[in-house]
DNA sequence: GAATATCCGACCAATCTGGTCGTATCTTAA
DNA sequence: TTAAGATACGACCAGATTGGTCGGATATTC
């Protein structure tokens, strides 16, 4: 659960490619797509939503392609999220549309808000420039939970 | 993108109501999905589920139904997600199937795995105490943040 | 033994999602 | 001016996921 689209995963492919290519010149939805194995309508598909949210940039005609539409620092991994999939929503009443039957009664509305604002803001947090930076987290590695561990609160 | 399920949600509502319940007696599923107009064999099933975590102990026959196993500080809410949704994933590799066609190429797979650490983190240090303790956020509220603003990564 | 519970698996309909296809349009270069 | 290489865009489809339902088995109390 919690699952990134497939699509979301791609845009992020995308934009590391872009913003760990040294030459800094356009790249084709083509160039992108074999350099992942990722089928090439899909690919052309998730780099316009990108460059309508502008993210991107596009140039059409034989020497066209994507690039950057900021330098790598300045997009943030919410901003791709959002590109591809919509406002970062986690429930169905996250951004006002009362469209969940149990709206009048619901008893977590506010906790769960609370919790969204947090991933949120670790989403807007990270940068582009910091998922290029592969080798090394630039943040203490959190403890990886196993199951029976995430069980109980560590902290609190 | 990022959504809860709905039975996540149905589970989290139940953790709080028997959380917040003064008098610290079992709720049968039926009183619980009727004060939130959850239909009863939905809520049935996402209570025996949790019952098999090990969150909630149940008690059949004619006065049973449902406590918590624990204080409410002692679960997480990553404890009801997992128990919910299964293990926390994010990506299709999370967790050592290398069921994604890209995953030889990848790119994205250890950054994504750290960002999926940092919010495993929030939901794990989330514990139903804070859930149920419904008026006022214990951390300082975090800026919500607009799709304009989101589109700029903020600190850094 | 009747009533009230949990438990468990099968099942269905609707939605979501990954992926495909066809076509139009733009731009460069020969 | 024309061909090639590229983006743009919308329609479409099949499979997976999900919310929700149903039927029956089992346990416990009165």
């Amino acid at each position: 659960m919690l699952r990134l689209s497939k699509k979301t995963d791609y845009a992020l492919m995308a934009m590391k490619h872009l913003a760990s290519d040294p030459r800094r010149r356009a790249a084709s939805a083509r160039e992108i797509a074999e350099s992942y194995d990722i089928p090439i309508e899909l690919m052309a598909k998730v780099l316009t939503r990108l460059v309508r949210s502008g993210l991107l940039v596009s140039h059409q005609g034989v020497h066209g392609g994507y690039e950057l539409a900021q330098p790598p620092a300045a997009t943030s991994v919410a901003a791709v999220l959002e590109a591809i999939d919509g406002p970062l929503t986690m429930t169905a009443c996250t951004h006002g549309d009362h469209e969940c039957d149990q709206f009048s009664k619901c008893n977590v509305r506010d906790p769960l808000r609370r919790i969204r604002d947090r991933i949120a803001a670790i989403l807007a947090e990270c940068s582009i420039l910091e998922i290029a930076a592969d080798p090394e987290p630039s943040a203490p590695p959190v403890r990886v939970m196993s199951s029976p561990a995430m069980r109980r609160v560590s902290a609190l």
